[in-house]
DNA sequence: AATAATCTCAGTCAAAAGTCTGAGGAGGAC
DNA sequence: GTCCTCCTCAGACTTTTGACTGAGATTATT
């Protein structure tokens, strides 16, 4: 038994072209085609399929928000992305959505056939330009903008996890034993140096820039 | 002229290995082979490789401090880590510290082959389980304790939204044409709902379960 | 010894945030 | 129609936040 394959893309051509050199395939089974994200939930209840092959621009339903639902109803369905250049922002949202494969339409055929076969048995395989974006949001703003973080005191760094753990001043007072006024003193300076208005812009500051261990 | 690669590797076995396989291809040639870190520092200055095929684990200096310094000095060179380990506490690191690619010493000599002609151009090629690990650290979180955002509504969730920008409740009323009393009424909602007791304890629960683009 | 930075605290105020109660209108569900 | 949810707004009120000024104590620097 092959494995059984749904083709999910708006693009009558494009559904062709994926029947015509998968189904050379011994091992893949195409078991349906259909044209947006709604009809691909339906496809899938009735006909369980084991991989999803699925565009991301499509109307009704878009790929991502289908992957999704996909894997929130059927989690053991592999959802593999095929897509296109212009679409490079949704990379990591379709990945947060649980797809476990990403390439690009203009792949090799050998090559999508083996990310098929590596979705099937649970590998992650993605193209390099989707690793790509992955690395550089796990590495980016780690690093960057740090450069205003330096012109706090070891205290108002202190201060300033405090307020991302999500404390009010009085409770950062009780639990580094100052009073609540010092507290505010330290926050005034640190809003003052992050050059933003309020604490919640400045928790958002720290945590965008992974200052402390909790984000 | 071929590619050109440098071996770092403490065990002599592996040297030995994976030059036996290497030299087989055209267009691939080891230009030196050394045992640390330290020696690959000084081989890289000399002997300009295209490609550093590394080892994790090695004495003097090991393979992250390694691919650290060497991007910090010649970012031009790409780092392919050759490891024996899969687990994130070396895959990430390695990656944060610059690594192009990543594989496992059981790798199939053409896959090997392969991610180092892929790096030389630039390209990110990553073993499975690395990419794995890559995507889990990424998604973590994220689908996990989402289950409180369902109950907010489509207003709610865009005046989330707003807070996770930083904005003030008269800036929220500005953008979304509605009163600022509208505003801290579908705050009091989300802050109930969510069940925390400031705007920016919501901010950081909204960006620790990346709700939104901007986290 | 003198200067500068840091940490601490206080008082005063204004502004912002958040709670609570109540309520009208719009739209969907039954 | 009736029920229900959502979105809207208001008034009254308390709490929290943040700005500004001023100042004593400690510590490191020069």
């Amino acid at each position: 038994m092959g494995i059984k394959v749904l083709l999910v893309d708006d693009h009558l051509v494009v559904l062709r072209g994926l029947r015509f050199f998968l189904s050379t395939q011994e091992d893949i089974e195409i078991i349906g085609e259909v044209e947006n994200g709604e009809a691909a939930m339906k496809a899938v209840e009735e006909q369980k399929p084991d991989i999803v092959l699925m565009d991301l621009m499509m109307p009704v339903m878009d790929g991502v928000e289908a992957t999704k639902r996909l894997k929130e109803s059927h989690p053991e369905v592999k959802v593999v992305i095929l897509s296109s250049f212009s679409d490079q922002d949704h990379v990591i949202p379709a990945l947060q959505a649980g797809a476990t494969g990403y390439q690009l339409k203009d792949v090799e055929p050998d090559v999508l056939v083996e990310t098929i076969r590596k979705a099937a048995k649970g590998e992650k395989y993605l193209h390099p330009k989707a690793t790509d974006l992955l690395m550089s949001e796990m590495t980016s703003d780690v690093s960057k903008e740090t450069a205003l973080i330096h012109d706090l005191t070891k205290r108002e760094k202190e201060v300033l996890e405090q307020i991302t753990l999500g404390k009010s001043n009085k409770e950062i007072s009780n639990d580094l034993y100052i009073t609540e006024k010092t507290v505010k003193t330290h926050v005034s300076h640190i809003l003052s140096k992050l050059e933003v208005h309020d604490r919640t812009q400045a928790a958002i500051y720290a945590m965008k820039n992974r200052l402390f261990e909790s984000s």
